[in-house]
DNA sequence: TTGAAAGCGTTACCAC
DNA sequence: GTGGTAACGCTTTCAA
């Protein structure tokens, strides 16, 4: 080792590379910037785990968008070895899977609307995580709710998507039993959806007394600009947001907590063992969403005044 | 190519990277989490250069806790070949330069305090930035006028620092010509630095017009829980922020920018061109940030009642 | 226990 | 132009 300090030698990880096999590189396939905050996170979780034991991560972004996606299935066996993949967030086509199987590697979904062809998976369970979140509006009496979301991509079904059938599938079992209004909220995608959201609940016809929102990134705008516009929560209407991500506590949002870190850093570990021949004891594994109750929730008193 | 498509030939990268030398893969050193809005600006803007010329990030982070950095720079050298090194936003010791310097790559700094010993940089100029928005702050007629920031780090200096020197210079200066009466409130490192800044400003004695901030991410609470205590800007109080990061925006905050994307995508392509063995017409880059006015400053009229 | 040799898949060079 | 060969630096195997 002095030796080696002296002459400032590196062990070659190139040269490693070649003769293992192995490249110490994997892939983490995205849809959108890695600028958001689940997708950071995720990054984050993975990197966590695989840093130390020395594989890098190489990064490719928009993988939802259609021109990308055609180049990159086609090019990306070809130009870029790895050894094992990883899929955040978005649905693969059948052929795009079967593209990838042919790199015969590891490939992991990260919230992956499916589960079929991957090695392994490990989603938050969106559908019950909106549910439950419905489900506590309708328990505090609220009767004329609205979910407020961003419209689904043209043919690519992403995870978030399963969020607004949660939504639908609680009003619906709640219509049974007793007398609420709903009304889904759908706006087109862009950078602007936060301010489409605003004027879309603005522009019912009574304002609602319960919002859930497909994602705090919408919510957190929302109480505070419906608040410029006189209403505030809880007073005159709660809200719910979906993630816990930035802000939420600090605006003291009531949301549904999820983990991207740790499900970035779960599925790096199955990618270890996979990569290990181990078998996985729980190659598919759902995670709950946590109910995270903070201020902008309140029973609706229809005989209350409006404070409070 | 048919052929390779048929047998499913995947050119090997570590042959390549044997043959040739190059290892296609550069290290990016980071203080703290990649998480940071700084941080993954930074990251993505490298990425988006580097990323389509065949090159893989190896992340470091946390590189500014004292036990990581005696152990990244003891064994980085051994352990991890790469072609080159990012630095992002904290300083290094010179003998830590001294070891870096001993790979041979090229060594890019972004945002570090100090230029020497490093190829190339690209730094914002914090001090000037916020001696502007000090300046601008002081323009509106402010006379008590407070400086947010969290404490540095015991020893490493990191280039935020320098926003504080501008506050102060800008501070003094004004000083010269009229009657201000200014003051710092640094208060410790963690995460909690948003509610200890709000404590700090609510035991002054006389509450402040103007308020400075070290970054949007403490602008942005200060804002939010100033109100639930009763004062709003810009009715009560002047606030500018540092950064224009997410939800400055949302909340109208008046701030200065600096675009850390840019930043990263400007350091990659000094990067490659050292790497192609070419000059640098400007090594050392120093970039101002811009006032983007918003809704939370406004002239101080001292007869005029608190409805602005 | 120590040492030598072969081979991973490229690239680059040289001879034809 | 075209084809053959050596070498990058490691890991693994086999022999001493």
């Amino acid at each position: 080792m002095s030796a080696a300090a002296k002459l400032d030698f590196n062990i070659s990880r190139s040269a490693t590379a070649l003769k293992s096999g192995q490249t110490f590189r994997v892939a983490l396939l995205m849809n959108q910037e890695i600028t958001s905050w689940f997708n950071v996170e995720v990054f984050a979780g993975v990197n966590s785990v695989l840093h130390k034991e020395g594989y890098d991560i190489s990064l490719f972004q928009h993988i939802d968008d259609a021109r990308t996606r055609t180049q990159f299935f086609r090019d990306m066996p070809v130009l870029r070895n790895v050894d094992a993949v990883f899929v955040a967030s978005f649905a693969i086509e059948p052929e795009e899977v079967e593209q990838l199987r042919r790199t015969r590697v590891p490939i992991i979904g990260i919230n992956t609307p499916n589960i079929e062809a991957f090695d392994a998976t490990i989603s938050i369970d969106d559908e019950k995580g909106m549910y439950r979140a419905t489900q506590h509006m309708i328990n505090l009496g609220h009767k004329r709710i609205v979910y407020t979301c961003s419209a689904a991509e043209e043919s690519l079904e992403s995870s978030i998507d399963a969020r607004g059938r949660g939504f639908i599938r609680a009003c619906e079992a709640a219509q049974q039993t007793r007398d609420i209004d709903w009304k889904v909220l759908s706006v087109p995608r862009g950078h602007d959806f936060a301010d489409a959201a605003l004027a879309a609940v603005l522009s019912e016809e009574t304002f609602p007394d319960a919002i859930c929102c497909q994602m705090d990134m919408m919510a957190i705008p929302l109480v505070l600009k419906l608040q410029r516009h006189g209403y505030r929560t809880p007073r005159d209407y709660s809200i719910i947001g979906f993630d816990d991500s930035s802000y939420a506590d600090t605006i003291d949002l009531t949301t549904m907590r999820q983990d991207p870190f740790a499900m970035g850093a779960a599925a790096a570990r199955k990618c270890l063992q996979l990569l290990a021949g181990e078998e996985l004891q729980e190659p598919h594994s759902k995670i709950e969403p946590k109910l995270i109750l903070r201020g902008t929730d309140a029973r609706l008193d229809p005989d209350a005044p409006l404070e409070r």
